[in-house]
DNA sequence: CTTTGATGTCATGTTTTTGTAACAACATTG
DNA sequence: CAATGTTGTTACAAAAACATGACATCAAAG
């Protein structure tokens, strides 16, 4: 794995949050942390981990409606959730699975049970693109080495022109507006002008040379789209 | 967008008020005010506002508590809400998310701030409709990659054609006068000499080419239709 | 504390799009 | 067939949308 997965915490009590962190940490992940489902929705948009760990009781809005919540919005829908349930209720379990949560697991459960399950649940979601090399017409993308070639030859890009490319690759064939790949590839809650993302447009087409460059099309009065296709 | 936002002001000033709803309103939001938790209450209840916007800081009932109350009400309880904070209190943040605000919004903020934020939260918890392609007699439109085709080769046509043919491909059969077509097309409030409809319609036509223009049909003394079937 | 690289914003130049007006073509009615 | 009301076409100027290059800022790296 190249970067490493952050993990999202939700659960009302602070000790229970500190004992799974420990363990992920110590399993190599980075853990992120959340009392309540509000605060998680603000940090999921704000920072996109690439897993979510629920709790199923908590006051206020459960983790089940919170699990639904997040199936809902685009922005978060393909991404994994386990439960954490309390034990022996089989109905959370079913209702669990039902509200879209990828697993659950009751508790109390062994650190090493925890991680087992989460690096099935990331190994089955994840290599849906996440990790896998992208290539179209010549162009390909590593997500794992981090780099971007053109007929083997290694292109130049900036970050969020990586970003901005990888969003592309993986998601081809689809017209995107402004403020969409700003959510998708800025991230959730930051504050930039729509007309940037034309100078990041131009700086991908730029990187990506004339070989490539009729990859990134603009739709008028839209946005922008990836496609191999002709407009 | 189909229909205009609508967006309820929650603040116990007036003038505070104004200036948002001023902003608002240039942004193309229809703006509701209301001075107090209760008043908003009632007007929440009696005309469902797309978003609310709550101040912190009202005397009676504080922002927070009113979100909170909002959030229990199975009613209102996965209605948008911003929180407004004055400025520097980190703690209000916190507070704010958990009681299950979508986002806040510290003053002073520019008016383009607190949009930018409004159209991201509304982007957030709008669900959008599955968009399927439509297609008739060889010619297929796909809102998705925005793209029209006819026989499989790609049609060049501008904005205002493409949602024209948009809507008619999804509402055919039917005869629309020139008023209508600019009401659902170009969108309500927007003054257009009627005949220039008749443009738009050559234009359609023109892009479609003999293949496919005999499905754009006039109706003599009413406006236009669309259908596979001829008049 | 410089240097470097990345990023967001502006100002400016280009290209499309769009609304209208003017006129041609057409249909309808008497 | 004239007269009249409707629709089709074309041309054009204004406006909008987009592309591009330059610049200021900020953060990490040296």
């Amino acid at each position: 794995m190249s970067s490493t997965k952050r993990v999202l915490i939700v659960d009302d009590e602070a000790p229970i949050r500190e004992m799974i962190a420990v363990a992920l940490e110590m399993a190599g992940y980075e853990c992120l942390e959340a009392e309540s489902a509000n605060q998680a929705h603000a940090i999921i948009v704000d920072t996109k981990p690439d897993m979510v760990l629920l709790d199923w009781m908590m006051p206020g809005i459960s983790g089940v409606d919170f699990a639904r919540r997040l199936r809902k919005d685009e922005l978060t829908a393909d991404m994994p959730i386990i439960l954490l349930t309390a034990k022996g209720e089989e109905e959370n379990k079913i209702k669990g699975l039902e509200s879209g949560a990828d697993d659950y697991i009751t508790k109390p459960f062994s650190p090493r049970e925890l991680v087992a399950r989460l690096k099935a649940v990331l190994r089955r979601t994840t290599p849906k693109g996440v990790e896998e090399p992208v290539s179209v017409d010549g162009l390909t993308l590593d997500p794992i080495s981090h780099r971007v070639s053109s007929e083997g030859t290694p292109l130049e890009l900036g970050p969020t022109e990586f970003r901005l490319l990888q969003f592309f690759m993986t998601h081809q064939d689809r017209a995107y507006s402004r403020s969409q790949l700003l959510d998708m590839v800025w991230g959730g809650n930051v504050y930039v002008e729509e007309r940037t993302v034309d100078v990041h447009i131009r700086r991908l087409r730029k990187a990506l040379g004339e070989r490539h460059e009729y990859l990134v099309q603009t739709v008028r009065g839209t946005g922008y789209r990836f496609s191999a296709n002709v407009a």
